[in-house]
RNA sequence: GGACCUGUAGCUCAGUUGGCUAGAGCGUUUCAUUGACAUUGAAAAGGUCACAGGUUCAAGUCCUGUCAGGUCCACCA
């Protein structure tokens, strides 16, 4: 043994002995034995892991504590397409090279993306094991697996023929510059000082009433003024036409509960289609216009000189004309929150469009049933609360995307129908009659059955099929591993996710299954700085996981995440902290080198002697005893922090500074009862090690059990 | 506006049915110099457990309130 334990040594062939033995693999769905499964949460498959998937040595822990408890354990791996973050990341990537995914086909396009992912695949992959995690790499899948894609397009089937997921025209988040619209989650609300201004609206019968608005150029889509009935400024002027600026259009005056009279001048402009709170308004009373801002952000509809012109540019000119007019009156600070892409951070315009929608109520309702009648047990349980909350709170789910990169959705419809000329019809579920589900593509249309269908050019939302990651994965293995490792046993995750996938795995897994996808929900914080500041490229403090791995060892990285961590809570992760559990790791090996020195220079002729030293060993079998007991404990309960603290102190300051020093002069006069006794409570503490330091304890249980053998087979007696 | 979380040593944090003199990692100070390990050992300094009440034989821990910080959700044009 080196006097070091130098990680990039061992961990490669460790890891490949791992690997080639078996060890991973689950094998077998017997039936005498109780099952153990994870499913990887699925890392996106278009850059490389950050420290946050450094997470998954949770899981990992679980795994290997489980293998050592004897029982049959998957971990089943998998990556995500990623739709449109990954097509997001490889525009960026066009966009060095001079190029737009405008000069590419969809089939071409689809393909570049499709080589790219690939390879980053291949990275992860490379990633994963240098972490040492215990993945069953004989199961490993792709969200965009044939067989995966079939099992979604079934769920989708399933959904649309209970009557679960229709389409509409309605008002949703649309990113310009991405080019996609996008779920209510997958938007963020930015504070900001905007600005208000006031502005006269001519009354048709002479005299003005004045509107405070954050959108000018909205003016140009406007369908009425209202008031609130109760508003005693404005009551007069109930059932009065007003000429809108600009345009010269006549609109009514209506009247609302909804207009807040502290607010503004206690009067608003009415613009359905460019406003989620006017579009219901508008719905109520019957008024629209069409849609006066087009998918690129520009003005359109309004023969006017406005058309053409991008939001802003419009706002500033529609600024100055009314100044001209004299219509402009003031202008004020407002803090507002803008909805604002999550990916670009650019300000989303709500616009109307088709889309697929999920009706989420009674899914979340049954959901909700699986965690209040215990089905689904959440850890930390203070997130039970949050995710009930989620559920209450979940609204019908759009999971159309204008993207190329995903799973086509399996929708047609009938081209000669959709020729005959259909008034502006614009909501309701009606519109899905026009529509056929197919999980095959059909040859013939079967709605008339002479013509060529159409089939939908949207993709789903990446999240769509994500949601069902743990039975997919499971089905396209088999029936019978299926109905072996199903409900899951853990899923280990981010809590910043309970939203958007793990309320949503419960939701589509018990629908599809009509089993809850998981039996426990495990979730892990964030992992910040040294000063527990969020990481974040600007700022200029992320760590690369694998660059800490090259320099202390997956050992050290991975039980600097766990050490002194509460479940659930952030990680405030220093390199001084990885350093130490480096240190750490070198402590017990050298431990186990100390021990094998002495075993190799025993005196053959030494017996068992009792000593004056007998107290300390049965004192010292006592504490190995009792932190056994505790480490099993807390292991069961989830509390992996602390069964790693206890190992963490007893082995390095109770066993290595006390006992062994104590015993050392006895060990020197050859009394093999010590020797037999500090192997055998030495060997216990790097099984129990193992599952947090799995490199070190394997490299040092080869030393005493052989190279062939792994502490995995060895386990727990 | 609503919900939740956090406040313990210089820094980052543990402390889970309330119970020894409140702990760890890192940092600081002093000593030890090759003995398994200097990626070490021995020792030390350092805390009114945010604040104020309450329950209790006993409170860092439970309850109420206050202050400070954070996260998520909702939201007025």
């Amino acid at each position: 043994m080196d006097s070091k334990f130098i990680p990039s040594l061992h961990e490669a062939p460790i890891y490949t002995f791992w690997e080639n033995s078996g060890l991973f693999k689950a094998s077998r769905t017997n039936p005498a034995k109780k099952p153990f499964c994870i499913i990887l949460p699925p890392p996106n498959a278009n850059g490389s892991l950050h420290l946050g998937h450094a997470m998954f040595t949770y899981e990992d822990i679980m795994i290997r504590f489980h293998k050592m408890m004897k029982e049959e354990t998957l971990w089943l791996l998998g990556l995500d397409h990623a739709g449109f973050e990954t097509q997001y990341v490889f525009e960026k990537h066009l966009k060095k090279q001079g190029k737009s995914r405008f000069d590419y086909q969809r089939d071409e396009l689809f393909g570049m993306i499709f080589d790219y992912v690939n390879e980053n695949k291949k990275n992860i992959k490379g990633q994963l094991r240098r972490l040492g995690f215990a993945l069953d790499w004989s199961r490993e899948k792709f969200t965009m697996d044939p067989a995966i894609i079939e099992i979604v397009y079934g769920t989708f089937k399933k959904l649309f023929d209970r009557g679960l997921v229709y389409r509409a025209n309605r008002l949703i988040n649309y990113c310009t510059f991405c080019g996609t619209s996008l779920s209510d989650l997958e938007v963020n609300n930015v504070e900001k000082v905007g600005v208000l201004h006031y502005i006269n609206y001519p009354l048709k019968t002479g005299g003005f009433i004045q509107i405070a608005t954050t959108r000018p150029e909205t003016i140009l889509g406007d369908v009425a003024v209202m008031v609130n009935p109760k508003d005693k400024r404005h009551r007069g002027v109930i059932g009065k036409t007003v000429i809108l600026p600009v345009s010269g259009r006549e609109v009514p005056i209506i009247a609302d509960t909804y207009v807040d009279t502290e607010f503004g001048t206690g009067a608003v402009k009415v613009t359905p289609n460019h406003d989620f709170n006017d579009f219901e308004i508008g719905k109520k009373n019957n008024l629209q216009y069409p849609p006066i801002i087009n998918f690129a952000g520009r003005i359109q509809n309004t023969n006017t000189s406005y058309d053409g012109l991008k939001v802003f540019a419009a706002r500033e000119k529609i600024i100055e004309e009314l100044k001209e007019k004299g219509l402009w009156v003031k202008e004020e600070k407002n803090n507002m929150v803008v909805k604002s892409c999550y990916k670009c951070g650019r300000v989303l315009e709500p616009l109307p469009k088709e889309q697929w929608f999920i009706k989420v109520k009674p899914l979340a309702d049954r959901a909700k049933g699986l965690v209040k009648k215990k089905e689904i047990t959440l850890f930390p349980k203070r997130f039970e609360k949050q995710l009930i909350r989620i559920l209450d709170e979940f609204i019908d789910w759009n999971i159309s995307r204008q993207v190329v990169w995903g799973i086509r959705i399996p929708a047609y419809r009938c081209k000669k129908m959709s020729n005959v000329p259909t008034s502006l019809k614009l909501r309701g579920a009606s519109k899905s009659q026009k529509w056929f589900v197919s999980i095959e593509k059909p040859k013939k249309c079967q709605i008339c059955g002479e013509c060529d269908f159409i089939q939908d050019e949207d993709t789903f939302d990446t999240w769509f099929s994500s949601s069902q990651w743990p039975f997919a994965t499971l089905m396209t293995e088999g029936k019978k591993t299926y109905e072996y490792f199903y409900p899951t046993a853990v899923m280990e995750t981010g809590h910043d996710i309970l939203r958007a996938w793990v309320a949503r795995m419960m939701m589509i897994g018990d629908f599809v299954t009509n089993k809850p996808p998981f039996k426990t929900v495990f979730l892990h914080g964030m992992v910040r700085d040294a000063k527990g500041q969020k990481m974040s490229k600007s700022k200029g403090n992320v760590m690369d996981p694998i660059q800490l791995v090259d320099k202390y060892g997956a050992d050290a990285l991975r039980a600097a995440l766990i050490f002194g961590t509460k479940e659930g809570g952030d990680v405030s992760l220093s390199e001084e902290k990885v350093k130490g559990m480096r240190n750490f790791a070198n402590k017990v090996w050298n431990v186990g080198r100390f021990i094998e020195l002495n075993s190799k220079s025993q005196n053959p002729n030494s017996k068992q002697i009792p000593s004056p030293q007998s107290k300390i060993i049965v004192e010292l079998e006592k504490e190995a005893t009792e932190l056994k007991k505790k480490y099993m404990n807390y292991m069961k309960r989830y509390r992996f922090s602390q069964a790693l603290n206890d190992l963490h102190e007893f082995i390095w300051h109770r066993f290595a500074d006390y006992y062994i020093e104590q015993l050392k002069e006895e060990l020197k006069n050859g009394n093999i009862q010590v020797l037999d006794t500090l192997k055998c409570v030495y060997l216990d503490n790097i099984k129990m090690l193992h599952p947090f330091m799995p490199f070190m304890t394997e490299a040092v249980g080869q030393v005493f059990y052989g190279k062939q053998t792994s502490l995995l087979q060895i386990g727990f007696t």
